[in-house]
DNA sequence: TCCTTTGTTTGCTATTACGGAACACCGTTT
DNA sequence: AAACGGTGTTCCGTAATAGCAAACAAAGGA
C-alpha cells in the first residue's frame, strides 16, 4: 500500500467507513480503535466529522455507530449516471423472458466485476441489494469476458494483484491456462463459466466494449449446469453477442468483432 | 456549521465526495478546488486518497474525477441490514397488486426521508435509481405521517432548520397550519398529501413505528389525483394503518395506536 | 509558435490532528 | 453502597502533517 502524498487522516477515515459497513448493528468506539490500531479520541473525531456529514449516524439506544443513508444517496446518482443500465435494460428483459434464467449486468472496476443490475425470474424485488456487490474476474464468465477484452499489461496486473483463489474444484488457478482460455474466449466472442465460481451454476457471457474497444462491462446467462446445456449455449451465444455489439455500439464502439 | 472536535481534512474529503457526486461526468481539481475555495493542490491530495480506496475514479480519457462503484458496495451492505425493507416487502407488494398505483418505503433521516423501497406497476425494474432519493418531510404524505408521531421539540427542530418551501400552490407553509394537521393526522393514523408535494399527485401514508413508539418509517399510496378519490382513500386507509400496525409491531412496538 | 489552462509535485511553515490522560457515565460486582 | 471495569467523551501539549504558494509538466487553442 504506497502512500505517496495522500491526506492520512482521511485515509484512516475511509478505514473506518469500512470497518462500520462491515458490522450490521454498529459497533462502539473502542472496538474500531483496536481493530485500526489507533488511539480512541483520533477514533472518536473522525466519527463526529462522518457523523456530521450524515455517514455515519449514533444509534440513539446503544450510541454505537453505524453506517449512515448518505449512502443510499450517492449509490443513487451514481446509478443514475451510468446509462449503460437505462441502455440495456431491454435486452436484459428480453433474455430473461427467452431463458427464465438469471441475467447479469457487471461493470469493471478495480479487477473485480460489481454488480449493476440482476434479473431474477419473479423475484424482481429481491435483488436490490444484490446491486452493488462484487466477485472476482478469473472464475467468473462476466470476468472472464472482460479480461479477454483488455491490454494484456492490464491483464496481468490484476492477476498479479488478485490472484487465482480457487472457489470449486473447477476454477482455473493456473496463468497460463487462464490466458490460453482468455484468447478463446477472445476468437469466439463469449466467455464461459463452467462450475468454475460456484458448484453447479453453470454461465454465459459477452463483453460491452467502449469506444476504443476495450471492456468495461459484461452480460450474462446464469443456470443450473443441468439446464445450462451445449445445445442451450450454442443457442444463445449468437443472440447474447449481438446484445454485446448493439451495447457496445452505444458506447461508442463501432467496430467490427471478432467472431 | 460547528466544527468542535472534528477533523478537517476528513471533513473536506466528504465535500468534495459531494462535489464529485453531483456532476455526471466528473471534474477536475481545479473546479472542485474553485467550488470549495481551497488550494488546489490540497483538493489533489485529498483526490488521490480517495481514488486509492476507491471512492473516486479517475477518467481514464478525460482525467476527470467521477464517483467510484465503492458506494455502490456500501449502500448494498447497507440495505441488507435494513431488514425492515424484507419485513415490509409482502405488504407493499400486495398493496401495489390491490392498488394499481405507486408504493413507496421511506426511512427517516435528519429531517427528511429517503426512499428505500419503490414498486411501481410493471416498472418494478425501473426503481433502483429512485432508491436513495431524499425528499422534504413537510410537504409529503410519508413526511407528515412520521412528523405527527415525533417528539414535539424534534419537530420543531426539523421545521426550524429545513423550514417550509413552497413546492406547489397547495404546500402547507405555515408553521400553525402544519401543526394543527399532524395533531390530526396523530388523531386518525394516516396522513394525506394532497397535491402538496407535486401537482396532480395525491398520496396517503401511514408511520411505522419503533419500540418506543416513535415514527422511524412510512407507507405510502401515490397516484393521480383523478384516481386517488375520496372514497378510494377510504377503502385504503383502515388497511394501511392495519400495515403500519404490523410492521410496527414487528420493531417492537406492540402499543396500540390510536384511531 | 506561444500562451493559457490544465494536473501534478515540491518545500516550508504553521496549523492541526494525534495520543495520552483525565473525566463522566453507566452496569456489575463485592 | 462503594469499588470496579467498561464504556464514550473532552482536554492539552507537542510533533507530525496538511495546507499553501510557487514551480513544474503537459496538453490544447489561438
Amino acid at each position: 500500500m504506497e502512500r505517496v502524498n495522500t491526506v492520512k487522516s482521511v485515509g484512516r477515515a475511509l478505514e473506518i467507513i469500512e470497518i462500520v459497513s462491515a458490522k450490521k448493528n454498529g459497533l462502539g468506539v473502542t472496538e474500531i480503535a483496536k481493530q485500526i490500531d489507533i488511539n480512541k479520541s483520533s477514533v472518536h473525531r473522525i466519527l463526529a466529522t462522518l457523523v456530521q456529514y450524515g455517514y455515519v449516524v449514533q444509534d440513539g439506544e446503544t450510541g454505537k455507530y453505524r453506517l449512515g443513508y448518505k449512502f443510499l444517496e450517492y449509490s443513487s446518482r451514481l446509478l443514475d449516471s451510468i446509462d449503460l443500465r437505462a441502455e440495456a435494460r431491454p435486452f436484459l428483459q428480453e433474455l430473461e423472458k427467452e431463458t427464465n434464467e438469471v441475467i447479469h449486468l457487471v461493470i469493471h472496476d478495480h479487477g473485480e466485476v460489481v454488480y449493476i443490475e440482476k434479473l431474477e425470474g419473479n423475484e424482481t424485488l429481491r435483488m436490490h441489494s444484490k446491486v452493488g456487490r462484487r466477485a472476482p474476474m478469473h472464475c467468473t464468465s462476466v470476468g472472464k469476458a472482460i479480461l479477454a477484452f483488455l491490454p494484456e499489461n492490464i491483464v496481468f496486473e490484476i492477476l498479479a494483484r488478485k490472484g487465482l483463489p480457487q472457489h470449486t474444484e473447477k476454477t482455473i488457478t493456473k496463468e497460463d491456462v487462464l490466458l490460453q482460455e482468455l484468447e478463446e474466449i477472445g476468437r469466439k466472442g463469449y466467455a464461459l463459466d463452467l462450475e468454475e465460481n460456484e458448484k453447479g451454476i453453470t454461465c454465459i457471457a459477452v463483453p460491452i466494449l467502449d469506444h476504443s474497444g476495450r471492456a468495461v462491462a459484461a452480460v450474462s446467462v446464469s443456470g443450473p449446469s443441468t439446464r445450462m446445456s451445449d445445445g442451450t449455449m450454442q443457442e444463445l451465444q449468437g443472440e447474447m453477442k449481438q446484445i454485446g455489439r448493439e451495447l457496445s455500439a452505444r458506447l461508442g464502439y463501432s467496430a467490427r468483432m471478432r467472431g
